[in-house]
Parts: C-alpha cells; sequence; structure tokens
RNA sequence: GACCCUUUCAUCUAGUGGCCAAGGAUGCUGCGUUUUCAUCGCAGUCACAGAGGUUCAAAUCCUCUAAGGGUCGCCA
C-alpha cells in the first residue's frame, strides 16, 4: 500500500538527501591577501567556488587574507570587487577582513596556551637559521625541533616569544583531496609552527582554519599551492575540536610556454582583459575548461555552469594559457551578441553608435571580423572613416593604371542611377550593371573600389560599405583616392 | 637537499581494464561558400613520458626511472 503512495516527487520531497541538504548548506569562500588587483589565477578558483556554491544552492563568501597590515586592503577589495561586478559575480553578506578580527584569534591562542596545546617559543631568529642550515646539510627537511616544547625553565632574556602548535610527532596525517585524491604524509613533516608571532599577531595557517570553521565553510577550494598548508591547517582544526571541511587543491595555470603564470606574460590582471575588448563571458569560459571540463562541450553560458559544475572534474594537472583560444571563444561571444548590445560594449572603445541610422548594417558588416572589442571598433572605424593612407601593398596589386577610370566611370554610374539607393542590394545592382555593361570582370572595379573606401585589400563587402556610408561619401572617397594615387 | 603533487596531439581536454589501431575543441594545412577578407561548412595534420610487471586483455592497475611543478618563513 505505501508504494503506492510514495509517488517520486513525494519521494523526492521527503528525501533524507534533501533533508540533509537543507541541515548542511554548501558553503564555499574565495580568500584572496590585498594584492590591488584580482589575478586570472585568482579569478579562476573563485569562479570554481562560486560555481559550486550556486550549483548546490549555498552561499559563497568573500574573506580579505589582510594580517600583514603593510598592504591596503581597502583598495585590493575595490580591485576584486570590480572584477566580481565585471564578470558578473557576487558574494554573499559581508567581508570579512581578518584585520578586525584579530581579538577572536587572540582568545584561541589563550586556549590553546591554557589547554597547554600550545607554547612559547623562545628560540631567536639566529638559532633558528641554524638550526635549519645544519638540517639541510644533514639532508633532511628543515623544521623547528620543539625545543621549547615541553620547556618549564627559566626562559632566556631578551627574547620575545613565539607561540608555537603542538602538531602530532608521529603517525601519518591523512586527508581526502577533492581533487587529487588521499594525500598521506608522514606527522612528524609537519613542526610546530607558529600561530602568532612575537608581536602577538596571528600568522596564517592559524587564522585560516578558525575563520573558515567560524565562517561554517564546508567546501575549501583553493590553489593546489595550498596542498602543503592543509595538513597544518588540520593541526588547528583537530586542536580546536572543528569539524573539517572538504578540500579541493586545484592545479596552477602556467603560461603557453609552461612556466609560471607571471606579469611578463602579459595579462594577469582580470580588468586589463576589460581594456583589451575580451567579454567577460568569454574570459568565464575560457577559464572555467582551463582544469575543468563536462565532456567535450566546450562552450557554456555561466547561468548552464551554475547548474553542472563539480568539483569532482576537476584536473589534477596544472594547464597552460592559451590565448588562441580565448581569442576564438570571444570572437565566438562577439557573433552572438545583438548588435544593441554590440553599440553598447563598443562605446567605451571610443564609438559611439547607439543612435547611428546604420547601426544594424554597420555591424551586421563588421561583427565576424573582430576578435575583441578593440578589433571590431577598428573595423568599424576604418568603414566610418575616410583612408587617411592607402595600404601601399594593396595599392601595387590592385590599383592599376586604368584604375582611375573605371572608378570615374562607376561613380558617374552611380551618381546617375535613378531609382532610390538604400540597401546594400540596391548598391549591388549597380555594381552588376557596371560590370555587365562595361563588360569587364569584378576584380576590375571590386579591388580599387575597396582600395578607395576603405585603403586596404580587406574588409566587409563593398555593397554594405556603400549602402553604410550612401552615395555621396562614396563618391567622394573615390574621387580623393583618384586625387591621391 | 627533503617531502608532496603531476605526466594523453603544439595547446585545452575526453577516457575510471575490453566500446580506443585513442574522441572533441583550439591552432595549423588544404578544399568549398564568399566579388576580397572574415564567418561558415568539409577534410587533413598531430598524442597515451620511458622501462618492467599483473591480466586472456592496460592509456586505464602495480613498481621503478625520467621530466615538470609545489612546499620547506615570526608571507599569504
Amino acid at each position: 500500500m505505501i508504494h503506492h503512495l510514495l509517488t517520486p516527487s513525494l519521494l523526492q520531497s521527503l528525501s533524507l538527501i534533501h533533508i540533509f541538504k537543507g541541515l548542511i548548506m554548501t558553503v564555499a569562500r574565495f580568500a584572496p591577501s590585498p594584492t590591488g588587483y584580482l589575478h586570472i589565477g585568482g579569478l579562476r578558483t573563485a569562479l570554481f567556488s562560486w560555481l559550486w556554491a550556486k550549483k548546490m544552492g549555498g552561499k559563497f563568501l568573500l574573506r580579505i587574507e589582510d594580517t600583514d597590515m603593510a598592504r591596503n586592503s581597502q583598495e585590493a577589495l575595490v580591485a576584486i570587487i570590480e572584477a566580481f561586478e565585471w564578470v558578473g559575480m557576487d558574494y554573499d553578506g559581508e567581508v570579512i577582513y581578518q584585520s578586525q578580527r584579530f581579538d577572536i584569534y587572540n582568545q584561541y591562542i589563550v586556549r590553546l596556551l591554557e589547554e597547554s596545546k600550545a607554547y612559547k617559543c623562545y628560540m631567536s631568529k639566529e638559532e633558528l637559521d641554524a638550526l635549519r642550515e645544519s638540517q639541510m646539510k644533514a639532508g633532511e627537511r628543515p623544521r623547528y625541533d620543539g625545543k621549547y616544547r615541553d620547556f618549564d625553565g627559566t626562559p632566556p632574556l631578551g627574547v620575545e616569544p613565539v607561540i608555537r602548535i603542538k602538531a602530532p610527532q608521529e603517525g601519518r596525517i591523512i586527508f581526502r583531496d577533492g581533487v587529487k585524491g588521499e594525500i598521506d604524509i608522514a606527522a612528524d613533516e609537519v613542526d610546530d609552527f607558529v600561530i602568532a608571532r612575537a608581536d602577538g599577531s596571528p600568522t596564517y595557517n592559524f587564522v585560516v582554519a578558525i575563520d573558515d570553521a567560524l565562517m561554517g565553510v564546508t567546501d575549501v577550494i583553493r590553489g593546489d599551492d595550498h596542498l602543503y598548508n592543509t595538513p597544518k591547517q588540520i593541526v588547528v582544526y583537530n586542536a580546536l575540536g572543528f569539524a573539517l571541511p572538504n578540500f579541493y587543491h586545484v592545479a596552477m595555470i602556467n603560461n603557453e610556454q609552461g612556466k609560471k603564470l607571471s606579469k611578463r606574460d602579459g595579462a594577469t590582471d582580470v580588468m586589463e582583459y576589460q581594456k583589451l575588448g575580451y567579454l567577460p563571458e568569454a574570459l568565464l569560459n575560457f577559464l572555467v575548461r582551463l582544469g575543468w571540463s563536462y565532456g567535450d562541450q566546450e562552450i557554456f553560458s555561466v547561468e548552464e555552469l551554475q547548474t553542472i559544475f563539480e568539483p569532482k572534474s576537476l584536473s589534477k594537472s596544472s594547464s597552460n594559457y592559451n590565448l588562441d583560444k580565448l581569442l576564438w571563444l570571444n570572437a565566438h561571444y562577439i557573433k552572438n551578441k545583438t548588435n544593441a548590445e554590440l553599440a553598447q560594449l563598443l562605446h567605451p572603445f571610443g564609438i559611439d553608435i547607439r543612435e547611428h541610422d546604420e547601426r544594424e548594417l554597420l555591424l551586421d558588416a563588421t561583427k565576424e571580423r573582430g576578435k575583441t572589442l578593440v578589433e571590431l571598433a577598428e573595423q568599424i572605424m576604418m568603414i566610418l572613416k575616410a583612408p587617411e593612407s592607402y595600404d601601399e601593398k594593396a595599392v601595387k596589386k590592385g590599383f592599376k593604371a586604368d584604375s582611375k577610370e573605371t572608378l570615374l566611370d562607376f561613380i558617374t554610374m552611380l551618381e546617375g542611377w535613378d531609382k532610390a539607393l538604400h540597401l546594400p542590394c540596391d548598391y549591388h545592382n549597380v555594381l552588376e550593371h557596371f560590370v555587365a555593361t562595361k563588360e569587364i570582370g569584378f576584380g576590375k572595379i571590386g579591388q580599387p573600389l575597396r582600395i578607395a573606401l576603405l585603403g586596404s585589400m580587406t574588409g566587409s563587402s563593398l555593397d554594405e560599405i556603400m549602402a553604410i556610408i550612401g552615395t555621396k561619401e562614396t563618391a567622394d572617397r573615390v574621387k580623393r583616392a583618384i586625387a591621391l594615387l
């Protein structure tokens, strides 16, 4: 009987998974350190986290890792928000600044000290350096030797102590990484690391663990340069009795030569892509496919990604930045924009054709010829403005001795045309009629005309160009070319 | 130096023991469409890092080697 009552939809709404999801919401986060701009690699990690949170119906939080007070975190935040806005990403709740949470961290330091899970270490920097050096020489991994771990004597004078946490001295630290699989490290590889500096300020690996736990972060997606920090953070989680989140360590992006991406490789700041004429949807599509895949699919809208993204299909190995593919994607997204959208997007690139009479024609004639908005703007300018110079090679090849006469004959026919000339097909008729009556090949008029109108051998179709600029401007440009060439 | 991670076409990747003499995409080359260029369509080019094992069967599992990367801070 019960079977009949439990319809699939009823089952779904009653299912354990549903209830479970309601209890434990996915909380992802992006936690950049304030560098002043958002790095392209950072955007990708943020994107992965954001998509995952969206897909799970969870939250995506933003936290600024500014325990190092020297850098201006406010300025950095503005840059990050600007980039987020440009690509259409958002975050939930208030931005958290670690610099404003020192009292919280201090409470935990006091607690660990009281529980003797942490201790004061009086080792001087010189002593520490010497220790490391001798360990290196002995072929060991350099690490603090635990000298003050169980110290109860008289502390040396003149040394402000740091606070170190007691890391396990034997056994293994094992955790499951959602990308790399099981990570297994000997516990003694992790030394008693510093959780508070001599001036009392807390350190990175300590505050990250605390904040992630306090913010309820369930899924930590970050670059795999943090892989080795994870066991340290696990030590903190364990000492404080916090539940571990899921970790996903994403492999890095290298440059086209396979080396670490640096400023020398060109655009690393997300906002540079805007200036270079890339569309945010192209950038995101490009980045998401760098280290992540979904079968054979290449083109993804953000909306679709929000329903299909899974960090488990993240790649384990690093990937190379590939400009050709970005360009291809950008061209794809430009082609698929409406002309009204393009006119709007072009405005910051010095082209205002939002109210232009021939806006539709102009963009139809050019949008397949620009891989970036910058290139598209150039294409449009070529049509809108009479050429200031004529490409030498083109003239040599396409502007022959008899070209001037042919052109003159053509504009005579054009100006004497008895029907109205508006559409590309109207001009097409003139051109066809001209070629037919003169009994010449199309190249005889096509090439010189193109050079006269654009100054170049390549570009949009002549019909379209003439329809956009009109009969008078066509004639003017032809006359000018005849005079100059 | 120690520890950890990675390794499929030039590049991004599919691939979880037989469907793989390895698929898609970008790039490149050619052809077609186009009065040019571009777009588009079609075709071609190109890879399992190497060596051993396990198995009837290995890109897929194991071992070693090599190469690349990361980490070893009172930076994050």
